[in-house]
DNA sequence: TCAACCCGTTTGGGTACCCAAACAAGAGGA
DNA sequence: TCCTCTTGTTTGGGTACCCAAACGGGTTGA
């Protein structure tokens, strides 16, 4: 097995995080230019012009008339899956390792663009299955079993996919919570 | 949070891997030269050359009169850390995510210079507390509860401490018994 | 109208990797 | 002795990042 593996994964840890900032910066401002991204990601604004012409080359990002970014399909896709991982690791860290939130928070932005999409998948249904079995509402329960089927039967899906999208927004969505509940102490 | 504390990381993936690899050279056939480790690396000597070049300026590999590597002690804690941290890593992937082992040696080898010291010490807990209550044996539980007291008491013990150590030994041994017991088949 | 400003791009420098190729030095075998 | 192999190093090229600085285009307030 060649260590170098490494460099051949679909983006690179800078690209990762130039595709993740965009999608993020067109959620909260509704544009995105070369400038926010460099004011988001803390670069240059020459280095993002330049980062962004060769994801732009890879068909990952696009621009319109009035030089407002924008993410294709595809980008959209690892821009999602990458965030996915990132919720999903960190919140592993966090709740079953018990680690502070803001190193959980930095070793998942390390490893999010570098772990496979399978190890996000087992892992999302690890973390399910450890979830207080409180709530056990079954539309989760629904969800963890429909990802593993697809994964015992090879179904190989556009990482990410539906259940574990519904799996890692819930993940996000109690962490936010969680936030929210020390901010008000 | 800055996303490129990335790169302020002890060592660099290719370091980590040089560093690993004179480690597992020493061991296996008791002395290790710059061909061997591009050997073992697949680059090339040159390449082996200049790096080996900055990680002797670092104070991190030694070399004797006949040209034979050596680590330092800071070098060789280096390299046990990232070791400790691949086994306890792909244990985890492997064991408790269920995913395959060449996935699950890949994944780790990816992150393994990345996590945390933090991190690696409280993976290591929890696989231990996960591992069949069956043959638990009181040493066992010395050991984590050790580590977990040094945690707790924010006692900080350069990494890898003994107690965790222990733990990934023994988790490499109990897999490369399963891979032996593979073999048999 | 024009200076002040924000934008995006280009360019020259720097770091950290990699390779291929050329070299010098030592160790044998013929 | 000479030829050949192996070894370690150096050098020039390439890639992927980063920055600082300069430049050209717009917008805007005075």
């Amino acid at each position: 097995m060649d260590w170098r593996e490494f460099d051949q994964n679909p983006v690179s840890h800078s690209a990762a995080h130039h595709l993740t900032a965009i999608q993020q910066l067109l959620e909260d401002q509704g544009y995105a230019r070369v400038s926010d991204v460099a004011r988001k990601l803390g670069i240059t604004r020459g280095s993002v012009s330049v980062s962004l012409k060769g994801l732009r080359q890879r068909g990952l990002v696009v621009e319109d008339q009035h030089k407002h970014l924008g993410l294709s399909d595809e980008g959209q896709r690892i821009a999602r899956g990458i965030h996915t991982k990132r919720v999903l690791f960190k919140a592993f860290l966090e709740k079953s390792l018990g680690l502070p939130a803001d190193l959980a928070e930095m070793d998942a932005c390390k490893i999010e663009h570098l772990i496979s999409d399978l190890t996000a998948e087992a892992l999302a249904i690890y973390i399910d299955r450890r979830e207080d079995a409180s709530d056990s509402s079954s539309d989760r329960d629904q969800q963890v079993n429909a990802l593993e089927d697809s994964i015992r039967e090879g179904r190989v899906e556009a990482f990410p996919g539906k259940e574990i999208e519904t799996i890692s927004e819930r993940l996000q969505s109690s962490s936010e919570e969680q936030s929210k509940d020390k901010d008000d102490e």
